[in-house]
Formats: C-alpha cells, sequence, structure tokens
DNA sequence: GTCTATACGGAGATAGAC
DNA sequence: GTCTATCTCCGTATAGAC
C-alpha cells in the first residue's frame, strides 16, 4: 500500500473508532509513522480525509452487496446472502482496519453524521438504497414469478420492510449489549422468509392438518 | 424553565442537531442569553451536559413508551401504538428542541456515539432494551393466550424482530431521503402485525376460499 | 515526498469582582 | 448567579528547507 492508501485508512479507522472530530491529524500521521504535515501532500484538507473515508464504505458495502447477490439463483438464498452481507459488513469493516472490538463499530452512524455536509456523499447514499431496493425488487419479483414469493406482497413496502430489519439489527447490535445476535440471526432472516414465502407455515404439531386444509381447498 | 433547564434543553439541540464536538460552550450560552462562565454553575463540564442531555432523552423515551402502551387493552392496538410512538418520538423530540427539519435528527445516532463513555449510561440504554422487550413479551403473551397471535411463535425472536424493524425505519426516514416513509407506515404495521397474527391472510379476491378453508379445517 | 518550524485561531475552563 | 478578563492547551494549516 502507498502512503496515500495507508493515510486514507488510519483515517478511517480513527474515525470509526472514535469519531471525526476526536481524531486528529497527528494521531494519523503516528499512525502511519509519517509527521503531521506530509499529510496535507496528499489530501488537501481534514475533511477531505472525511469524505474520502465515507465514500470508501460505501463504494466498499455497495460492491459487496452486488456480489453477494450474484452468487445464488434462488430468490431464498439470495434474499439471504444479502441479509447476511449486509449484517457481516459492520464486522468486516472492523477486522479490516484493524479494530480490536473493545470499541464496537457502527458504519452507518458516519452516514448519519456527516453525509449531510456534502452533497455529493448524500446523494450517493440516496442512491446506494435506490441500488439495493432495485436489487430486492428484482428477487422477489423472480420470485413472485415461480411462485415462491406470494403475489399479493406489494414489492415497495417489503423492499422496506427488509431494509429497516437489516439496519435496525446493525443499530441494536451495538446498543443491546446483553443480547447476543449471533446465534438470532438465522431465526430473524427465517421470519423474514416466511413473511414472503408462499408456503403455508407448517408448524410440526400441525403439520398433518394445515396439509389437509390446503389439500381441500385446492378441490374447492 | 429555570436557567438550569434552558441550558441544558440548548444542549440538547445542538448535540442533536449538530453533535457533541462541533457545539461550543460559546453557542449554548448565546442560545439561553448568558454568558459563557455562567454555564460552570450549573453543570461541571461539557461531559456533563452531554451525561444529562443522553439521560433525559432516555427517561423520556421511556416513558412515552411505557404510556403509549397502558392506554389500549388488545394486543394489535397496543402494537401499533409502541410502533407509533417509536416512529413519533424522533419527530417530537425535533419538535421540542424547535428544530427546524433542515437538519433531521436521529437520536439513536447520540447513543451510538456517546453511551460507551459513561458507563451508567450504556447500562441504562441496556435497561432501556430490556424493559421494552418485557413490554412487548407481555403483548405476545396476551395475545398468545386470547388466541390472536400465533402459538407457534419464539417470543424472544419475535421482540428482537419488532424492535429492529422500529430502530430500522428510524434510521433510513433520515438517510434514505428520495423515500416518504410518512405514507408506507401504516402498511409497515399492518406486514408486522400479519407476521404475528393467528388470522389466516384474508387477500380480497380469495376472500371466500380462504374462508372455507378454515371452516373445514375445524371440522375436521 | 517528507521534513522542521511556526502561525493562527478557538476551544474548555478558572479567578475573582459584583 | 452572573459577569469580565484571562489562562492554557491543542487543533488545523502553511512556509519553506532538504
Amino acid at each position: 500500500m502507498n502512503t496515500k492508501d495507508r493515510v486514507l485508512m488510519a483515517s478511517l479507522k480513527f474515525f470509526l473508532i472514535q469519531g471525526y472530530e476526536n481524531t486528529t491529524l497527528s494521531m494519523i500521521a503516528d499512525e502511519v509513522n509519517i509527521k503531521k504535515p506530509s499529510i496535507y501532500y496528499h489530501f488537501k484538507s481534514k475533511e477531505d480525509l472525511l469524505f474520502n473515508s465515507i465514500y470508501f464504505i460505501i463504494n466498499n458495502l455497495e460492491e459487496k452487496i452486488n456480489h453477494s447477490v450474484t452468487k445464488f439463483v434462488s430468490p431464498k438464498d439470495q434474499l439471504q446472502s444479502f441479509f447476511e452481507c449486509a449484517l457481516d459488513f459492520n464486522t468486516n469493516l472492523s477486522i479490516m482496519i484493524g479494530n480490536d472490538f473493545n470499541h464496537p463499530i457502527n458504519f452507518i452512524t458516519i452516514f448519519q453524521l456527516y453525509s449531510n455536509r456534502f452533497n455529493a456523499l448524500s446523494e450517493k447514499i440516496d442512491t446506494y438504497y435506490k441500488n439495493i431496493s432495485t436489487i430486492l425488487e428484482e428477487i422477489i419479483d423472480t420470485g413472485q414469478k415461480n411462485g415462491l414469493i406470494k403475489g399479493s406482497i406489494d414489492k415497495n413496502i417489503a423492499v422496506l420492510d427488509i431494509i429497516s430489519r437489516v439496519e435496525g439489527l446493525i443499530a441494536i447490535s451495538t446498543l443491546y449489549k446483553s443480547v447476543d445476535m449471533k446465534n438470532k440471526r438465522n431465526q430473524l432472516y427465517e421470519n423474514l422468509w416466511l413473511s414472503l414465502s408462499s408456503e403455508k407455515p407448517q408448524s410440526k404439531t400441525k403439520k398433518f392438518f394445515e396439509y389437509k386444509n390446503i389439500g381441500l381447498g385446492r378441490k374447492w
């Protein structure tokens, strides 16, 4: 990695862990083993570092999510892949910047706080949401055509529902500390899929009757 | 309102709108029409103002949510009341501090950023989540006993699911700007209720058959 | 490209009068 | 309780040598 990239990565690390204002250029310089004024050769100001840090996060996130979906063909797998990719992104980012997990990060916070400072960023974030909305709509669409997802589902609402669940889980995983989210993820995804799936829920105790039920319904 | 409260409210306003570090004691003093050193008569430091601001928010939130649930008896109404109260809290807070809505706020951000600085606060937030979890569990429990909510629902998971949806909606309402959340709230709540409700979904076109279906199922 | 030296401003906080 | 005056520190940023 060249100096410029190392400076950017160090900035990203500090901004995410301790916030923009609590990070000084001296800290960044020390981390990269250069002197403070050298930073100005690569970036024109501290705010320029902030801009590029946030830009880096969104690009990375967008890329990973796009990639996660193309790995599968069935709507259920695609949706699960999206769900896990989005939830893992925060953890992966933490590992990438070399965070020691004593200070849990939440990349959405930095969006909330600073994206409004730069029009380019708040537009980019809006575009990101539009993109993942399109991806999710297509997944639902395919699922509906294949009969795997209820035809009655309103795509727009379902998309918002999915995105909000994912964002919400990221948020509470750093705030609601006495709950271990890792163990509940699969069940939360299953809940999500159940709300879309056109299959009748087959609770174990009632399987027999439920099945009959459907059979008779079709007959009539 | 006495000077102390006015200082606290002004701090809260600035902290929420522009963040803690971007707020100076001079700004707060100007807003209250006093001089900077007078603040130190009421609060021992800037950080003390932060602590009290966050404490105020959690207390207020907890109180409003507790109250919202007691206004209703049926699980469906209680849940809807909870849902709306949580979503409205951010807006109401914005109005309370006299925000002009040019700078959308998100009270969860301030939790994410600063609660870890004070053990008392991160414990209080955890307690808050435990409390609303208990409230939601009781609602689901009543619903299951009355037969309104599916008996097969895992309460723990359902509670996390509800909380994450609410938090997620608050988050994306400030980031995903090209979507108007207000118009979709009812549908999002209906989705939530449908995922819990023990009633068969009655899509309008299939109502007749669905009804027969249930009838026959019972007979058998 | 990276450095040393330094300018400049503004932040939080205190002393002590009224 | 609130003020004026002031302290001290440390931040970003620049000038200019190597």
